[in-house]
DNA sequence: ATCCCTTCCTGAACGC
DNA sequence: TGCGTTCAGGAAGGGA
């Protein structure tokens, strides 16, 4: 399941076998994945574009197209694309190819189905598409953008700067998103709109971080605790995207090659075997329909009292 | 406004 | 062996 650090790694891969190349031609084996407009608009308009730059906001992959448009991808459960020469094999769940000038072909391969492509034309269609997500994590170094928060640059063919410049995560974003809210940290945490590109993996490995129970209701946070778990967010990102993103399945990047951030999870899969901090068996329990990776004694689960009481955070032990 | 549930979809892992 | 059932989950949409 591709989350930032994996359509990160994929956009990075992607990026110097696709910029400056041109489309031929779309060709949609299963029509469904076309996420707005029709097929045939979609064909017509990929026709002929240029691809003058990639990048990437939230889990949404950004192929930057001339003429002030772009092609929105989200890979969703088990979306991926793979860069095949002309006539290659054809994966069984293979949803769309994208023929380029050269003979290449880029394959949009998704199982499940869930995976969807756009069009979007224009900065402002550019700015609906992306209108749900909330503020980008900021990985160190993990970025040469040359645009600066809130400063819009609508020159195509600059690379990462022709897209809106996002709000970037700070434990003051966060906390003003968990403000008031009863549901429980995880929950928010999913939600894109509290900050863009986390899921199942990294926010199960975050909060195992910020030694935070995912039940505990996000009102309830403190500010020490947001600011832990801000660092905690950023530093299980960064992981992933050195370790070119975590391959449990189905993930690859766009040159086929799978990650190895699975080898380093702290708690994701790990249920029945031993915390790495505390020697507890991590165990695997259920939030919002979630399967969700804790351990027990390092994540204490919040009490009616401690809620309401904010007991003083744990120094080792 | 907030929160929770359902829907979409396939294949793996079950149980009988 | 082979069938049917359950589970996995990101995001949108609907209902409470």
């Amino acid at each position: 399941m591709p989350e930032l650090p994996e359509v990160e790694t994929i956009c990075r891969t992607l990026a110097p076998i696709l910029v400056g190349s041109a489309f031929a031609r779309a060709e949609l084996v299963w029509p469904g994945c076309i996420g707005n407009g029709s097929a045939p608009d979609f064909e017509a308009s990929l026709a002929g574009s240029i691809c003058t730059g990639i990048s990437r906001r939230g889990k949404y992959l950004l192929i930057a197209l001339d003429h002030s448009r772009w092609l929105g991808v989200h890979l969703r459960m088990t979306g991926r694309f793979t860069m095949m020469d002309s006539g290659a094999d054809r994966d069984r769940h293979l949803r769309a190819v994208l023929h380029l000038q050269d003979g290449r072909e880029l394959h949009f391969i998704d199982q499940r189905k869930f995976g969807r492509l756009a069009l979007a034309f224009g900065i402002d269609g550019l700015r609906h598409f992306l209108r749900r997500l909330g503020p980008e994590p900021v990985i160190a170094a993990a970025r040469s953008s040359n645009s600066h928060p809130g400063e819009a640059d609508d020159t195509a063919g600059s690379g990462f700067a022709n897209v809106p410049g996002p709000e970037f995560m700070t434990a003051a974003s966060l906390a003003s998103r968990f403000s008031g809210r009863r549901a429980p940290i995880k929950s928010l945490l999913l939600d894109q709109q509290s900050v863009a590109g986390l899921g199942n993996i990294y926010v199960d490995e975050a909060l195992f971080r910020a030694r935070i129970h995912p039940l505990t209701s996000g009102g309830s946070l403190g500010t020490a605790e947001i600011g832990n778990l801000c660092e905690a967010i950023l530093e299980s990102l960064a992981q992933g995207i050195e370790n070119r993103g975590t391959t449990l399945s189905d993930y690859r990047d766009a040159l086929g090659g799978t990650g190895s951030n699975q080898t380093k999870l702290l708690v994701f899969r790990r249920n029945g075997k031993p915390c790495l901090v505390c020697g507890t068996e991590i165990i695997r329990v259920r939030v919002s329909a979630r399967g969700t990776h804790i351990c027990p004694r390092c994540q204490v689960e919040p009490t009616a009292t401690s809620a309401a009481v904010r007991p003083p955070s744990v120094k080792g032990d």
